[in-house]
DNA sequence: TCATTAATTAAGGAGCTGCTTACATGGCGG
DNA sequence: CCGCCATGTAAGCAGCTCCTTAATTAATGA
């Protein structure tokens, strides 16, 4: 299958990679052009596009055309949804409930 | 490359498939065996396993052993590092403040 | 003891990822 | 106008992902 076509799991993939999470590090701290994007990385210049590209598509970042440059800027938006979902599920209050949730099942006998 | 061995990749990875969102959605409500988490979906049990795999390699489930079934718990000490990381990259103060760089870079001349 | 139940491992295939090199596009300065 | 500059597109390749079917392990209970 291996589809993942829906918003979210678009983002997930595409913070799924240290490259592209760097360079949300750095778009985090204001707007560059492909060119500083790429100064960081030994890797090609292709390579940092199709990074770009990916996170392009999950509605991570903008591009803009000034002249013959193309400057990324950060949009957190789908960062909201990936923040609400992770919150959802997460925290010491629902991890104590799975454990109660747990010993009762014990008690009620050894089948589930 | 493809690297994404370490610990953040291999979460948001995990997270990067409705199949595995909807397993931990389920786990998140208490412990389930194998096959009460294959119940929901029309796919063979080789691939739950290997869901599971990919769940258990990020530290986001237990697999315990009990008779002839596996129960499954949910541990969410990786989404924490997950929530921190977004967390870390979003949110409006940050917005307002890379359009202010982009302004000041755009007041400050064409050139990046 | 032996069939049944629960789950995993093994092997294989279609398709995606992430990288590369080579070439194309398009604005800019001389 | 022409050669630089910053970037994108094309094509190709190794390796991974996600799924399948078939065989395997391991515990249960008549």
């Amino acid at each position: 299958m291996a589809d993942a076509a829906d918003e979210l799991s678009l983002v997930f993939r595409a913070l799924a990679d240290p490259t592209r999470r760097a360079m949300l590090s750095r778009l985090h701290r204001g707007p560059a052009t492909v060119g500083e994007l790429a100064e960081p990385f030994a890797m090609s210049r292709p390579a940092i596009s199709q990074h770009l590209a990916v996170l392009e598509r999950a509605g991570l970042i903008e591009r803009t055309v000034t002249a013959q440059w193309r400057t990324c800027t950060l949009r957190t938006g789908p960062l909201d949804d990936a923040s609400d979902w992770v919150e959802r599920h997460r925290g010491e209050w629902n991890e104590r409930f799975d454990l109660l949730d747990e010993q009762l099942r014990r008690m009620r006998g050894g089948t589930p």
